[in-house]
DNA sequence: CGAGCGATTGAAAAGACTCAACCACCGTGG
DNA sequence: CCACGGTGGTTGAGTCTTTTCAATCGCTCG
């Protein structure tokens, strides 16, 4: 594994108080700092890959990575983009399954681990975990029931657009900045139809581009077409 | 509401084993059946709708359901069959948000009731049932990461081939039972696209059909085209 | 028996995919 | 410093899939 360690603290971790974490006292902080790591990914570097056995958990406490299933013929479907806070495996140590999705490093990250044992270990501690784990898979399964809705009945031009409210949001005030493959993959699509509805966006004025960086640049517009 | 009221005791409630619910002791069931309900839902009957407030969870003692979202347009999207034993409503309980699908009778279905304050007192008291739910939501989550994937990739024809097997399993000894129009709102097409493909599967000899009853006669071809 | 709804078929049009070529940018090595 | 190769982005043309619209059929329930 080619990752660097680093030592921060959680206690200033900055985008702590969006987490799964962000309800833990001075004491259970402590705790976590003495029992997780903390590791640097470089861009396209894997996290963990679909078919292995989780082990414990992953932090994302900067940088933005892809979420990712093969499907059929070995083609790439991104399930989500993750971004900085996010908690990511919790599921899969549930399941006790082995992961069905690979999450890849999409630029420089650094994310901390805590082991299925420690893991656990807090949840007993703290019943407000357990709770908060609990509102977090119901807030994710109602969006991805959401997501499948309109998956189905969308054609892939207002999938793009909901794919880019989705995305902005994610990205905050930087420009959204994934490869057109990514995003063609992340939409369900070919990279060449995506490429055309992107020029046609550009044409209506709801995005900006530079390279691979995009801007949106009309939500409301965008959200029109999800309505 | 038009629906009818019946006394039927959890405890010889002959799909307990396969819910939720099938962890609970002599006492624990004696205390579900003091504070639930249970009622008859006609066919296309609604249980619930999209957008109202839950109050409490549904236990599917017998029937089909369908389980819907409207998408664009108010095209029906069926989001899942549900099959007796489900239990429904738990998420958006946990969510605390409005349901975000609807629930219809398919058939004649018995359904009981648990109200929101008793659920959780039930909890509180079985921490058993807690684990219960959180597996269930992460195997959940697993099938709909799965199914999104499925969904974004696969040609009508071959998601068709895993709706199939889906609704195989759900249907048991049964035949499928549904009208072409939920099926197609199912796999998210057009109804005569579906009828065409219907039709090209009898030919190879994959299903069988009987006005609207289908049979699954050759799983391993359908799986095929899936993997 | 007749109205009406669900199922089916046909034909044409639209949407999306594939394949192939080409462009543009970037880093490397000579 | 520049030529080179490679990767990712873009465009065009043809093809296949899927949808749409319209018409017909067939069954069931008053």
């Amino acid at each position: 594994m080619d990752k660097k360690n680093c030592h921060a603290s959680c206690v200033d971790c900055d985008v702590r108080s969006q987490s799964l974490f962000s309800q833990f006292d001075g004491d259970q902080m402590a705790t976590i700092d003495s029992i997780k790591s903390c590791s640097t990914y470089k861009k396209n570097q894997s996290v963990f890959l679909e078919g292995s056995i989780p082990r414990g958990v992953f932090c994302l406490r900067k940088g933005k990575m892809k979420i990712y299933a093969l499907g059929a013929e070995g083609k790439e479907h991104i399930v989500r983009v993750a971004k900085e806070g996010d908690v990511l495996g919790v599921k899969a140590l549930f399941s006790n399954e082995p992961y069905i999705v690979s999450a890849m490093a999409l630029e420089e990250c650094s994310i901390c681990y805590i082991g299925k044992d420690e893991f656990f270990s807090m949840i007993d501690l703290n019943s407000a975990l357990t709770n908060g784990i609990m509102t977090e898979m119901s807030r994710e399964l109602h969006e991805k029931t959401k997501f499948i809705t309109n998956m189905a009945q969308k054609s892939v031009h207002d999938r793009l657009a909901f794919a880019f409210l989705l995305l902005d949001e994610i990205y905050g005030k930087e420009p959204i900045n994934l490869s057109r493959e990514d995003l063609a993959n992340f939409v369900g699509t070919a990279t060449e139809t995506l490429i055309r509805l992107i020029s046609q966006f550009k044409d209506e004025g709801l995005i900006r581009t530079e390279t691979r960086k995009i801007w949106v640049t009309d939500r409301d517009s965008l959200l029109a077409f999800t309505a």
